[in-house]
DNA sequence: CGGCATCTTGAAATTAGTCAACCGTCGTGG
DNA sequence: CCACGACGGTTGACTAATTTCAAGATGCCG
């Protein structure tokens, strides 16, 4: 058993964390639609399939309920940066834009709500603290894709990983950041997210597992060294 | 029309707005202060002035009204990212975050409105229309900044500026595209906008100017070949 | 057990960053 | 009025980080 110090319980250092993005808000937009005599399908896909594609026309506001959704941008020559993952609790679609302008594929088994965007307008109309939330939402999104921002431009790839491991320890087992979880993406995906390369992720890998800061075998991770991590990364924990 | 105009005729002291942002809404929420009784400053900020420091208590939102505000976050080494620049019609600090999460830093003259983040509250839970205005905004953003997460994580150097310079001259000259237009920030803010150094933007900037792609004397640029810049950015003008 | 995906690892290539010098402009003060 | 210094920008030579290309290894599913 790794000697893990207490750690600073997730402490608020101001960047959001994921855990607590529970899916009252889009509970709440069911309940409205099913008062309301108003459609709102729910839909499941596996693994792999696609919710969305990019520069769809925008017919659909997605409500996700169950497992990960992986959201894509590409570029022609097959180059493509992933905009986030996101899990239940999470609206899709809500831009005003003609087109979609992100792909939504599932990396695990999902359950969405499927409301028209024009229904889903209506709700944000006559349900004003609907509509209060979904600012909140999107406002925190914003400030964390600020983040990703600054970690794109400006961090090294030692700097993104540890963060994003970090992060994704939280995401899994909250508090109990050195318990030992299951990454749902393939290290191409968390290449794509990071603005690396498959390679330079693998590699990575084995370097925190040799300076033991992570235990690795293929999808389970343990960090062994959180803090270590977080200085790592640039990030106060 | 004069075919060789100098600077291209701007708002006030420099040439803020985005093109399709106009104020109205900050304009309607200064009005509905007054209406109300409710103070909501007027400041000014001279260039390299600190409108917002990160991480200092966010007591305030604020309505800029003229001018071109750089917003940024760094890094403990004084690696710094550049989140965006924005012009009149924008509005800061209306994340429900304790704290601001970036910096704001006046580049031309600027002209904000202060409202107390409690009042700025109160607006919007009194004034629906403005809360969804505000959604709107705070959407249209989000997608905007995952373009430049696609950018910032799978674009080339080459790729990055040239899609930077085009946006600069929409921003500037709105359809005129090839008309000349004055950067409003220095080299070092480009970089740290596109997550590059002071020396790379430089180079390119004579690469271009090389390649017959624009002219460029310090401040003043000119798109030349603006559908080359284009097609080398990936972007889809 | 085989076949195929994904992952890992190594070596070479490339991009962008760093360090350092130089230039030009602008503003200040002698 | 000119000289100087500071600052921002440009350029060059070199270095470092990451990607690319190319094999292997591992593990999963039928």
């Amino acid at each position: 058993m790794p000697t893990t110090p207490s750690i600073p319980p997730a402490a608020h250092n101001g960047i959001p964390s994921f855990p607590p993005m529970p899916d009252r808000l889009c509970r709440d937009i069911v309940d409205f639609c099913n008062k309301h005599h108003a459609t709102c399908r729910e839909t499941r896909f596996r693994p792999r399939n696609i919710i969305i594609e990019e520069s769809a026309t925008a017919h659909y506001t997605f409500l996700v309920r169950h497992g990960t959704v992986k959201l894509s941008k590409s570029m022609p020559n097959g180059r493509s940066q992933i905009v986030g993952f996101v899990g239940s609790g999470h609206i899709l679609g809500t831009s005003s834009q003609e087109l979609y302008m992100f792909q939504a594929e599932a990396i695990t088994d999902v359950t969405v709500n499927r409301l028209s965007r024009t229904m889903f307008e209506d709700i944000l109309v006559n349900a004003p603290d609907i509509l209060s939330r979904l600012l909140d939402e999107t406002t925190s999104q914003l400030v964390m894709i600020q983040e990703r921002l600054l970690a794109l431009g400006r961090k090294t790839a030692r700097e993104k990983l540890a963060g994003f491991l970090l992060r994704e320890a939280t995401r899994n087992n909250g508090q109990d950041i050195h318990l030992p979880f299951s990454l749902q993406m393939s290290r191409a995906d968390i290449a794509d997210y990071l603005g690396l390369s498959t390679e330079t992720v693998s590699r990575l890998m084995s370097v925190f597992h040799q300076e033991k800061m992570i235990h690795r075998s293929r999808q389970i991770i343990q960090l062994l060294a959180p803090s270590r991590l977080a200085a790592m990364s640039c990030t106060i924990l």
